[in-house]
DNA sequence: GTCTATAACCCGATAGAC
DNA sequence: GTCTATCGGGTTATAGAC
């Protein structure tokens, strides 16, 4: 089955790349992980960059159902999605003892000189990343300043994120993405509270509205 | 020169991983730019791994005098002093048309499985980081609020920069960098500013004191 | 400590039958 | 589209003279 092997083929890939790196996974390896010989890959793609592309290429595609669609679940409040986001990526390094973090991240910094599609594929997976809390951002209304610069504080929120995910993966706990998100959570309570004084049951009443 | 040559080895690898990254670094390739050959390379080094080991001591060892001395020149006010040395990372950034950001970032970022020696070492690298930072932030005193947990501020202070290289680096644009930055500013700011509600002029006063 | 030469291996990619 | 076999090149590391 053609489309069968393709995407086998990619989602190795994809498993293999987050795991050990792009550099460190060499073709064998997703030969092997996808049951599927060399000239079938190379019917496909052209080399190994391209397949990162059609890696690249789904995780951009799959933010919403494969990432934000789980971690959203049960959350309405669009200010608690920002937080259920990084619960999210919490929840991965927990499962994984501190080892995977972000994999969009981990090739940003990993290759040093991407081809031009490559790096306008990892751009476009961090700006759909950006748009989505943005857009929450947005959506909390006058919970929030209304001169605040929502879109730069969603990419404060990635960058907690990232960085976080970092240190934790380097450090082997928790503690350093904790650390991070808490701050940042302070940093968003304070913009609500600048807003509207904090009085009991007042996030629960604007919530409602 | 015996220790001439391990430290044009040292300092070679060292610019070689912060451009094009550890892997993709090949011995010929430090070998060529220390202006070395083969075998005085693995007089000094049983192997490949041992080099980044140094070269990772050397970032430890040089936090202060290559880092944090450039980036404090003139600057006396913790506060501003946290924010000078991200300043720092922008220069960085700016003048390698945002190729080059953070190497030690780039290398736990890249390598997935480190032996411990390198691991702890980029631990111990980020842990300097913060370190400084948090001393900054215990040095503001009363000028931030004493309940703040001013380690957890300095590990988000490091994940803004971090974030911000890896978007930058990634979009060939400032922007990124200068969004977390900006709204990492304002989260101090407001910190300050809950201690002591903004009059003209408080802050030079108080940097005074 | 430094030099040259090269071993031993793995990699990405290709060839060509089916 | 899939299979097997293999090429050519680059990699880390070693050998051994000086």
């Amino acid at each position: 089955m053609a489309a069968d092997t393709r995407d086998r083929i990619v989602f190795s890939a994809m498993t293999l790349f987050a795991t050990k790196g792009f550099a460190s996974t060499s073709i064998a390896d997703i030969l092997a992980a996808a049951n599927v010989n060399s000239g079938s890959l190379y019917h496909f793609f052209p080399g190994k960059q391209d397949v990162l592309v059609a890696v690249l290429e789904a995780y951009r595609d799959g933010i919403h159902p494969q990432l934000l669609d789980p971690a959203w679940k049960g959350v309405r409040d669009p200010i608690e999605r920002v937080f259920a986001l990084l619960r999210h990526y919490r929840r991965h390094l927990r499962t994984t003892e501190c080892t995977y973090g972000c994999p969009i991240g981990s090739i940003a910094l990993e290759l040093h000189e991407p081809d031009p599609a490559v790096r306008q594929l990892l751009s476009a997976n961090f700006k759909g990343w950006i748009d989505a809390i943005e857009q929450c951002l947005l959506d909390a209304g006058d919970r929030l300043p209304a001169d605040l610069d929502r879109r730069a504080l969603a990419t404060l929120a990635l960058s907690t994120m990232e960085g976080g995910v970092m240190l934790s993966r380097t450090d082997r706990t928790l503690t350093g993405f904790d650390d991070a998100v808490r701050m940042f959570r302070d940093y968003v309570s304070r913009l609500e509270e600048s807003v509207t004084p904090p009085r009991r049951a007042r996030r629960a009443r604007v919530a409602r509205a």
